[in-house]
DNA sequence: TACCAGGTTTGCA
DNA sequence: TGCAAACATGGT
């Protein structure tokens, strides 16, 4: 919740209710006992939905225990990121997400989305319990593009108003020819909308298309992999993202196939 | 005040 | 193909 793949899940201070917003649904999730929790939806929809969204299949478990034996700083981010998942969100939600967090902070990244949901996103109800879905594209498409200023989107609103129009359009993104892709067609294939380039086509493939194996470069994973992998010296920073990606597959090779799960264990247990 | 943020695009070698 | 500057806005 809290490890900047997801920006709209938040914890009801009073009740301790999760709520779980993803596409036009909603989620309440309470913690019921020891790593219990009591589900709002039908056993229909936990099945056709959230069991693939909270990555049920997967078996972290496993990966969890390989991290403790992988040095000290792995296994450090894998004990303190215990329970962090790498979610299959969706796609349309994940690529103005991260089109939106480039050079933001979380906080602000939250409250982007949230002004661009309550703008743009149809007005829903479930249990007396009124939301804004994550936007339509074809909604903020037929807004023009003067139709996402004033969310504090500075030069993104370009990004975000041709990336929805370019969706509305777009019927192989839709199709699932597009979900059969390799991992590195599908982030080509993202890196021709506008406002995502490798890193945001990074992310979109692993918090969206479930391709664990992707590994995305921003400001903190390069300090983390200089200050603790030997990656570059002084001037690391400087360094070409496909430095720091080829550094990530030697470093994580034990990882193969779910380096991004580490990535997130990473980032998770950095930004705490 | 100066610097920086889960980067990308653009323009120029 | 590769590099540096420009790009809005808000927070520290």
């Amino acid at each position: 919740m809290n490890s900047g793949e997801i920006f709209r899940m938040y914890k009801d201070a009073e009740s301790g209710i999760f709520r779980v917003f993803s596409g036009d649904k909603v989620l309440f999730l309470q913690e019921t006992g020891e790593e219990t929790f009591s589900f709002s939806c039908s056993p229909d929809e936990f099945e056709k939905y959230w069991s693939r969204f909270f990555d049920l299949e997967t078996d972290y478990a496993g990966l969890y225990k390989k991290a403790l034996r992988s040095g000290p700083y792995i296994a450090d981010c894998a004990a303190s990121s215990y329970g962090v998942r790498v979610l299959n969100q969706d796609l349309f939600e994940m690529m103005i997400s991260f089109i939106i967090s480039q050079q933001k902070r979380i906080p602000e990244i939250r409250k982007c989305i949230e002004a661009l949901c309550a703008r743009f996103g149809e007005k829903k109800c479930l249990n007396g319990f009124e939301y804004h879905a994550f936007p339509d594209a074809k909604a903020i498409a037929a807004a023009g593009p003067d139709g996402v200023k004033g969310l504090s989107l500075g030069y993104r609103e370009r990004y975000i108003y041709e990336t929805a129009v370019k969706y509305v359009a777009d019927d192989f993104i839709k199709s699932p020819a597009f979900r059969a892709l390799s991992f590195d067609e599908a982030k080509a294939y993202l890196k021709q909308y506008c406002g995502i380039g490798e890193k945001v086509a990074n992310c979109i493939c692993l918090f969206a298309l479930g391709y664990k194996d992707a590994f995305p470069i921003d400001v903190h994973i390069k300090d983390i992999l200089h200050r603790e992998f030997n990656v570059g010296d002084d001037n690391y920073r400087t360094l070409s993202d496909a430095v720091f990606t080829k550094a990530a597959a030697d470093r994580f090779a034990d990882f193969a196939g779910a380096k991004g799960i580490i990535q997130q264990w990473i980032f998770a247990h950095e930004i705490k």
